[in-house]
DNA sequence: TAATCCCTTACAGGATTCTGTAAGGGATTT
DNA sequence: AAATCCCTTACAGAATCCTGTAAGGGATTA
């Protein structure tokens, strides 16, 4: 089993929680448990410079912002810079994040080696991610799979760039001029109407004002 | 000290911490986990027949959905229906929720008697409301005060009633032919016009579509 | 080369939104 | 009682949204 292990979590309890089931579920000796991205990323270099690096981490996606000034804000971005300084680090996410696009693009982007969504079975598939990894597989909460097969369709860019300019408050025409001005293309009033009206199938939205909040509560963007 | 104590937090992880900490710190005696409203509910209703009644609950206020059926979906649920059993029942309630107006709602109307953030500080506050509570005192998180300047307006009744219709894609016409078809008032379109205009300067939205999206991102609707 | 498909663009008309003016009624103040 | 304030309601015009039709161009296929 892993050894050395630093654990990722800002919410006090979550991070006790966790902790306890690390410690005496799994038999890891040597844990460290961090609440900020900074703190953890630091925990990281030091052990690989003193040539006793952690084997794995264990870390959520969402950091609430308080009165400490930093500079990684989320868990996304210490993986990154985890995981260019130590390619062989393994990566475990814990979050509330449901979402099976965010969740694939963790595993393709920045290579995690598992994924277990907060919930009332937390912790005995923590300790199924944490044995699946050791062994050099990989562990996905298997509720996010059945949620993956439902909604398939992805924003792209564009569909992306446009609803973005809408939840501003631009109309239509704006947005059209915005991206002429931008030189940004396509650009037409036209096209964008008929990417919007496409959304509006996929999204079973009415109209744009519904469309932008079934989005926002979704959290797609 | 409280010595019959009954938790409902459907994280595993959080659910695990929090008895932990209530355990070993605070020495409760008899603490019963629960991770649906409604198995706690009967845990409540169960020991006040037996004469041997709950002194304190610890609870969430969103319990995610999953394969079992539920009559109780929500931690405001579970404490009106526990308070009515047991009107002497000390409620803390312990969730991200960061909404003054939500936290005082829960307050003024289901007189619960303390409230704490989920957070980096969150067991240690927890700590500190049971101890309050105990002492026939209420606590609420202190960072809960400072956010509680900002935002001083609220969405009224009305105001959510027309942007819950609004949010399913419905016109203000329809929104207006659909309160008078309720008998409910007011509910000319004019007036619904009036309002809307007043969240946007309120909210510094340019319409509809950017009001509906900021409301959502904040979480007040 | 021709046929086909898909994306982009233009235009147009009916529905809806947004904003302003104005009138009426109830509650409070003077 | 009169004046004032606030909320509700009506109406109207300009801007915007939504939807449909249609045309042009690039890429793929036959």
């Amino acid at each position: 089993m892993f050894k050395k292990v630093v654990l990722v979590e800002d919410f006090q309890g979550e991070n006790q929680g966790i902790a306890e089931t690390l410690t005496e579920k799994l038999a890891i000796e040597e844990l460290q448990s961090e609440f900020y991205c900074d703190k953890a990323f630091n925990r990281l270099k030091v052990a690989l410079k003193k040539n006793e690096p952690y084997e794995l981490m264990v870390t959520d996606l969402f950091f609430e912002k308080d009165h400490v000034d930093r500079k990684l804000t989320s868990g996304q971005e210490l993986i990154k810079v985890a995981r260019a300084q130590q390619p062989e680090l393994k990566i475990i996410v814990h979050s509330m994040e449901n979402n099976p696009s965010h969740v694939n693009a963790l595993f393709k982007e920045d290579k995690i080696n598992g994924y277990v969504c907060k919930g009332r079975r937390g912790m005995v598939e923590l300790v199924n991610a944490v044995n699946e990894v050791f062994h050099n597989r990989t562990f996905v909460s298997p509720q996010l799979n059945l949620t993956a097969a439902n909604n398939s369709f992805e924003l792209d860019a564009f569909d992306r760039a446009i609803l973005k300019e809408l939840a501003n408050g631009l109309t239509k025409k704006e947005v059209s001029d915005k991206f002429k001005k931008e030189n940004r293309t396509p650009n037409s009033e036209s096209t964008i109407d008929k990417r919007i009206s496409k959304l509006y199938d996929e999204y079973k939205a009415k109209n744009t004002t519904s469309l932008l909040f079934k989005l926002a509560k979704e959290g797609k963007i």
